[in-house]
DNA sequence: CAGAATCCCTTGGGATACTG
DNA sequence: CAGTATCCCAAGGGATTCTG
């Protein structure tokens, strides 16, 4: 039959197809990822100094999040071989695009 | 201890409190609900008309994401006592003001 | 017509422990 | 320092059935 096991993906499916707003939702519907484009704008670009203004997240999430947006193109990661390993993030341009539409969203709630 | 289960709504208060986006993420977040939004304000804005545009939605979830629209503001519920009954529904102030920041995140995704 | 009630399953996110 | 591996739980959604 394949019935309730099928339709969520196909739900989804249905959704990318009907509008491309359901694809951008996508991207930024993260629990703590509007967060961390913000504060990687304002050069929190570290994992620990992430963790520090994200107090509560756990590694396993903050990871989880930081991962899911590199491979939406929203961030780059760099890898500096330092003495303690480094690794620096920073937004692509598509990142960077998403700034203004954030602060609108933020404005939007506020009223 | 409380650890485990206490900790979600703790983060979720931790969101709301760091920034007004989360808070905003969280209304539009619904599956379904960008999409509602954007067909109610195309006139699609009975019961039976947003089943008809959202085809695989079911009756239920349709219902609950209609719901969460009118306690978050953006929507109204009118019930009009015709023969077989009748709602409409509309977009509020608030619900309009979003329509062009649906539209810019739809583009942005587009680059 | 427009839902509410009930039940179930997938998924996102969290806790903890371990690694290059 | 910056993660990954495992395990687990709550919540959002979906299917189905029933109602004013």
């Amino acid at each position: 039959m394949i019935k309730a096991t099928s339709s969520n993906a196909a739900n989804k499916a249905f959704l990318y197809q009907s509008c491309r707003i359901n694809a951008a939702l996508d991207v930024i519907s993260g629990r703590w990822k509007a967060l961390i484009i913000i504060h990687i704008s304002e050069a929190q670009n570290r994992f620990s100094l992430l963790k520090a203004v994200l107090a509560p997240v756990s590694d396993q999430t903050l990871g989880r999040q930081l991962k899911e947006l590199e491979s939406s193109k929203l961030i780059t990661k760099t890898i500096i071989a330092e003495v303690p390993v480094r690794v620096d993030y920073h937004l692509t341009e598509k990142g960077k695009a998403l700034l203004p539409i954030l602060q609108d969203l933020s404005e939007w709630n506020d009223r």
